[in-house]
DNA sequence: CTCGATCCCTGGACGC
DNA sequence: TGCGTCCAGGGATCGA
């Protein structure tokens, strides 16, 4: 499932094959997770990819301005969002089209970009000036990018668990439940604690910890579980890597003690009981208690 | 402000 | 082999 390294990966591919392209034309299957369908192919036919960068779990493929547009535009980009299953990669207009190719853009040099999603989760869409600003202001800081006073402000003081805090696009943009789980067990931080309750080192442990694990899951070029691939189709590494997501029940790498599997924020969370302790709870118990003690 | 529930969607795993 | 069922999950939305 594409995350920060997965997106990062696919965006420095395309950004070596397909920036410099012009889109000839483009051709749309089933359209229900692109914004404004017609616009996205009138807007995009006749336009140059200029580049390709990441922004969060975006791809954003910066597009020169139309000639006619004449200044107008300078900032337009298609937006892409690979979902649970998209994948989006250049190939020979030879090829056969892969189930569930949704979107064909012919490039100028007679190759094809392809859009292919089974489950549609993903999102594209064509966004310019005020627009496309608007768009990326709803996200948080890049984790790579921040620095750890920034990290701490917007950890500080949250009632919210920090594992939903590390999953919300708009506290920092591109982690998503792997590398939330990987670096949580890392900084040996439980996924339940409540963000306000990180003591300043565990702060800066789980910083530190997030940032090499996502870097050196970007030089493994990401983690595929069951079927992401980067442009050239060839699988990412990190999978091998992890120590906590997907492993219930195989023992820690640091203790032995099986990883336990419990749902926060909604999410499969994947820790180890024994190095990331349940946080105490003190309010919470006497509550209880006394919500007994009541009743009786 | 934060929570859980629900929906979107398909493929894969699993039980019978 | 072929069903039915459950699960995976990012994000939007809604009600509590």
């Amino acid at each position: 499932m594409p995350e920060l390294p997965e997106v990062e990966t696919v965006a420095r591919g395309l950004q070596r094959s397909v920036a410099g392209q012009r889109i000839l034309n483009v051709a749309l299957g089933k359209t229900d997770f692109i914004d404004n369908p017609d616009r996205f192919e009138s807007e995009l036919t006749g336009r140059t990819i200029a580049r390709v960068e990441r922004y969060g779990k975006f791809m954003l493929l910066r597009l020169t301005a139309k000639p006619e547009a004449c200044g107008r535009d300078l900032d337009a980009a298609l937006l892409v969002h690979l979902g649970m299953t998209g994948a989006l990669t250049p190939q020979l207009s030879s090829d056969a089209h892969a189930k569930h190719t949704h979107v064909v853009m012919r490039l100028g040099d007679g190759r094809e970009l392809r859009y292919v999603d089974p489950r549609r989760f993903g999102r594209m869409a064509y966004l310019s000036g005020k627009a496309l600003a608007e768009e990326l202001r709803r996200f948080g800081l890049d984790p790579l990018e921040m620095s750890l006073e920034q990290f701490r402000v917007q950890i500080h003081g949250r009632k919210a668990r920090i594992k939903a805090l590390l999953l919300d696009q708009s506290v920092l943009r591109g982690v998503g439940n792997i590398y939330a789980d990987e670096s949580l067990w890392k900084a040996k931080v439980h996924p339940a604690q409540l963000g306000a309750r990180l003591k300043p080192p565990q702060l800066a442990t789980l910083y530190a910890e997030l940032q090499k694990v996502l870097k050196k899951a970007i030089a493994l070029r990401g983690s595929s579980i069951s079927d992401f691939r980067d442009t050239e189709g060839i699988p990412g590494e990190y999978q091998q890597h992890h120590r906590a997501y997907g492993r219930e029940g195989k023992p820690c790498f640091r203790c032995k003690t099986a990883i336990r599997r419990i749902v926060v924020a909604g999410r499969s969370s994947y820790f180890c009981p024994h190095c990331q302790p349940r946080p105490a709870r003190r309010s919470t118990s006497r509550k209880r208690k006394s919500e007994k003690a009541r009743t009786k």
